[in-house]
RNA sequence: GAUCCCGUAGCUCAGGGGUAGAGCAUCUGACUUUUAAUCAGAGGGCCGUAGGUUCAAUUCCUACCGGGAUCACCA
């Protein structure tokens, strides 16, 4: 931990020392803050001042401009900037002590609203109090409105790495990048308002598992000093949320961190938000169809139309979504049918197609590798891929009428996957079959294969109703919702390499 | 892991083989309705680190360090 500072910081700590030699406690600790910035500027009237003439505003100091015995300053709260007006005639005691504030330090000003003669909105200060001193400098961008009322900003705090890696400062400095994690809000409000309102069950499950299940990935391992065991974060919630619709719940959802330890890049981080929700008596056509209402009504509500725009393209969630078959999707956008092939026979299309695969890859792996690179990008508008071979979804009920094939959903949106859904397979026989199978793949190598779980079996052997599940990513939803290309947008502290000193 | 790009003042950036540049920020002075305030002045830099080429390197070369982007990995 490096203490050196720079002049303007040691200056700071100076003039923070003066304050206190001068009686004044920079670190206070309440203010009585009457009103929000914003509620000024939007109902503030000249006819009618009255209702302004003693308010008491506070925030951060963005811009100071003096003028000798008058000086201007902008504040920010969280809802707005307004500008302070002081004068010296009216501040006696404190006019001059206004040389020891900073652009970041925070006050509080009681006074009377007033409109300037350049027509700002602007509350003139009877008593200033600081509330807390600033000792960094914080970046400073200006803006300016043009002629064509367009902003432009100079400087901007614009270098992404800095931005995420303090996040405190690109909250204050862009003061918009908050509307994205307000919708982030308002959006998972949204959904357990959905799901509330239909009587299914907010839970908590583990987050420490003794093993892990429910997806396929490389998990997180910790230690339990008492119980001197391993234990890993969880993958998913899936396997839990079964137990719980086995012991007699109808429905149930949790919306919580997952944890994957894998690559990151603009769709992946370590830890991500998702929501797994599981509903008794239903299969995974209900499912679709709740989806759709779903994502529809959280866009209504959230952005008050279906209509989304996303990396230029304008997406419509209208019902019903398209409903493809898996195969007959990498038939249309490879003209070959690939279905029943062998994995050398698959492997041979995939070089047709010119698409990389590694030497070592299996059926499923080349299947999905040809997906992800001749299909995925096309399905921009809502897309639900159904039916999948029964080798990439060990948790999936197999079709009612088709072989080789399970009843599952994934939903493509943008042309990155947005939810995940099955049948949930609830034969004990069948899903002890599929896990070890897995376990084959996994002493093969292959070290995202689930491992099985006794315990999640003896629940289905218990008895579990027919069940529908669906899993939603949530971070990629509001990437989605708000238009962000990188999920790092939507999260206020995405994972960062640590930063190593410097040599 | 591969490829490409970046590293110069507190911030955003320009420059270029020969004393290091701008705007903002900071300091001093002027200014009692300014708003990218303005005007006059000032301070602030191991030009990421190390080595090489050179009379001379912040500039060219190499390596390293730090970071980013793309790809690979990863539903």
């Amino acid at each position: 931990m490096s203490l050196q500072r720079n002049d303007q910081e040691l200056r700071r700590l100076e003039e923070l020392e003066e304050l206190e030699r001068l009686g004044i406690n920079v670190f206070p600790y309440s203010f009585n803050k009457t009103i929000s910035n914003k509620e000024i500027q939007t109902n503030f009237r000249d006819e009618d001042p009255s209702p302004f003439a003693n308010v008491s505003v506070a925030g951060r100091i963005m811009t100071i401009r003096t003028m000798g015995k008058a000086t201007f300053c902008d504040i920010r709260d969280e809802s707005d900037k307004i500008q302070i007006y002081f004068k010296q005639n009216d501040l006696p005691d404190f006019y001059d002590k206004l040389k020891l504030l900073d652009i970041g330090d925070i006050i509080g000003v009681e006074g009377f609203v007033f409109r300037t003669r350049m027509g700002e909105i602007t509350v003139h200060a009877k008593k200033v109090e600081i509330l807390c001193k600033s000792l960094r400098v914080l970046p400073t961008p200006k803006e300016e409105i043009d002629e064509e009322g367009n902003k432009i900003v100079y400087d901007a705090f614009a270098d992404v790495e800095q931005r995420y890696r303090k996040r405190y400062l690109d909250l204050i400095v862009n003061h918009h990048i908050r509307d994205t994690f307000k919708k982030r809000a308002k959006i998972i409000t949204e959904m357990r308002h959905y799901f509330d309102s239909r009587g299914w069950l907010e839970v908590e499950t583990p987050i420490l598992q003794p093993l892990y299940g429910g997806a396929t990935a490389r998990p997180f391992i910790t230690h339990h000093n008492a119980l001197d065991i391993d234990l890993y974060l969880r993958i998913a919630d899936e396997l839990y949320l079964k137990r719980l619709i086995v012991g007699g719940f109808e429905g149930v959802y949790e919306i919580s961190k997952n944890f994957r330890n894998e690559g990151m890049d603009r769709m992946h981080n370590p830890e991500f938000t998702s929501m797994e929700i599981y509903v008794a008596y239903k299969d995974y056509n209900w499912m679709m169809d709740m989806t759709e209402d779903l994502l529809i009504t959280i866009a209504k509500k959230v952005n008050g139309t279906e209509i989304l725009e996303y990396d230029g393209k304008e997406i419509k969630l209208e019902k019903p979504f398209r409903r493809a078959k898996m195969y007959d999707l990498l038939l249309e956008y490879t003209g070959m049918n690939l279905r029943n092939l062998s994995r050398d026979e698959l492997y041979s299309a995939a070089k047709k197609l010119n698409v990389e695969i590694d030497e070592k890859a299996g059926a499923m792996k080349i299947l999905d590798e040809i997906f992800s690179v001749k299909v995925q990008p096309n399905l921009i508008q809502p897309t639900f891929m159904i039916d999948y071979p029964v080798e990439m979804s060990p948790l999936a009920k197999k079709h009612r009428t088709e072989d080789g094939i399970v009843e599952r959903f994934e939903l493509f949106i943008a042309g990155f996957e947005v939810a995940n859904a099955f049948s949930e397979l609830n034969d004990p026989r069948d899903q002890r079959q599929r896990l070890e199978e897995q376990a084959l793949l996994r002493a093969g190598g292959d070290e995202e294969a689930m491992v099985v779980d006794e315990d999640f079996l003896y629940a289905l052997e218990v008895g579990m109703p027919p069940t529908a599940g669906l899993g939603i990513g949530i971070d990629r939803l509001v990437m989605l919702l708000t238009g962000e290309k990188s999920i790092r947008d939507v999260l206020f502290f995405p994972q960062m390499r640590p930063e190593k000193s410097k040599t």
